[in-house]
DNA sequence: CGAATGACAATCT
DNA sequence: TAGATTGCCATTC
């Protein structure tokens, strides 16, 4: 496929999201020079869902979990991350460390 | 090629 | 402070 650029270095990043660790759509967004392209970001994970990289230790910046997320939906997101070790602050939101 | 969509974020009221 | 609206970026139709 199209495999672009963009979409690479998100995958990248989000491989290297250390285990218990959650991480924000804006940060990545930020980290990959564009802090507007937040939306691109998440676009690229459900577009792809590759199933190879820990997409739902990706979550937007308010630390809900994905709203249309593949696989099952929020709660097999958060069934994972709580294997992870994540804490939970409710049912579909995690602890996130600015 | 142009327009529309989408797992978001920031700003304004 | 909370709610509503606009803007941004890449991919898809």
């Amino acid at each position: 496929m199209a495999k672009s650029n963009f979409r690479f270095q998100v995958y990248q990043l989000v491989e290297k999201i250390p285990k218990g660790q959650v991480w924000t759509y804006g940060q990545i967004a930020r980290r990959l020079g564009k802090p507007r392209a937040a939306q691109a970001v998440g676009n690229a994970l459900h577009e792809n869902q590759s199933l190879k990289i820990p997409c739902h230790r990706v979550v937007n910046q308010k630390g809900f979990l994905a709203t249309n997320f593949g696989q099952g939906g929020w709660q097999e997101q958060a069934k994972r991350l709580k294997a992870e070790g994540v804490k939970f602050i409710s049912k579909k939101k995690v602890v996130l460390l600015y």
